[in-house]
DNA sequence: TTGATATATTCCCATATGGGAATATTATAG
DNA sequence: CTATAATATTCCCATATGGGAATATATCAA
């Protein structure tokens, strides 16, 4: 449950989510405490909008494995690498074994 | 907890990370079910492996946020719409309001 | 087989979050 | 001050995950 960009007003996202008000304030009020909201008041209003920076770290992280998806050749030695392993299995295939 | 690249044995995660044998076991089971980790038998050794392309839609959606935090000028204008937010504002400051 | 390794699973307990319903708060309109 | 709109918080209940300890599995070595 997320304000995707700008700010947003509770009530909004209660209809554009469709989600129970309360909800909704929970889910702000966690997001809230981790600091990946924030909020503004105008007048009765609570406005909430992303705190981009503390996204920065996951990004930086995850951007590290961009190369898996982003190049071709890496996709190809990925796939091979698979099914390599994939045969060195010996026919297994509880949870997904792969 | 996660296993950065290549593949590695449970036991190595155990040593490196610090964090009792079962534990690690339980991460990786729960990291197992959503997929984000893939396993493979080697012996009685268990090689865990980053499941990249799981974590592509995070990737992908956490992207959009990108300009926040790469271009100077987006910077100066972000930190000028926070302040201005900041004056709008009747002094509160409980969890953070802003 | 038997013993030792490498892992996984289970038990119990604690905490975080989610849902629904009810209630409290805050701020605006009159 | 009073009613109402906009939000937040609390209660109760259910489930997911984390920690520690104990135990079960699987696999290898002899």
């Amino acid at each position: 449950m997320l304000a995707r960009d700008g700010e947003h007003a509770v009530g909004d996202l209660v209809r554009s989510l469709r989600i129970p008000q309360p909800s909704v304030s929970k889910h702000l009020g966690v997001l809230r405490r981790v600091r990946v909201v924030s909020v503004s008041h105008r007048g009765q209003r609570r406005l909430y909008r992303l705190n981009a920076q503390e996204l920065k770290p996951v990004h930086d992280w995850i951007k590290t494995f961009e190369r898996f998806w982003s190049h071709h050749l890496s996709r190809i030695k990925a796939a091979a690498e698979y099914k390599a392993r994939e045969r060195e299995q010996q026919h297994h295939q509880p949870e997904q074994e792969n």
